[in-house]
DNA sequence: CTGCTGACTGGTA
DNA sequence: GTACCAGCCAGCA
């Protein structure tokens, strides 16, 4: 039994509020968490229409560790995720694996 | 309902 | 490395 009782984007927005600072998530990512892993795309355009300090946007990044779009202000995505201690490089960020979110938190710790 | 768009993804050349 | 294609999904006209 499950239902979606809110739509979709609102679940995209619940699940990015939650991306704690230095961590990021993939739009593929937060799709998965919000039910569909395959709506990455979907993802991405509601993205574009948050814009609130609620849901922190620049945390959602594109596969690969690069960085997607910001509203034409990539290089503004880049410079918030490096100040929130997320290494990037050029556009695209170093051992995603490492810096990458997930709603369990289960990464543990280790050398970081 | 149909069709187009787009802060995506993976594959192929 | 870049460029192009096809598949996928939500929102809107």
């Amino acid at each position: 039994m499950k239902k979606p009782a809110a739509p979709f984007s609102a679940r995209v927005l619940s699940v990015v509020r939650r991306i704690p600072p230095g961590r990021v998530a993939t739009y593929g990512d937060v799709a998965a968490f919000a039910g569909k892993p395959r709506a990455s795309r979907a993802v991405g355009n509601i993205m574009r229409e948050c814009r609130r300090q609620d849901v922190p946007c620049h945390r959602v990044i594109a596969a690969g560790g690069r960085l997607g779009g910001y509203g034409g202000r990539e290089a503004l995505k880049r410079a918030l995720l490096i100040t929130e201690g997320v290494t990037v490089v050029g556009m695209r960020v170093r051992s995603l694996a490492r810096f990458r979110w997930t709603p369990a938190r289960k990464i543990a710790k280790g050398a970081n």
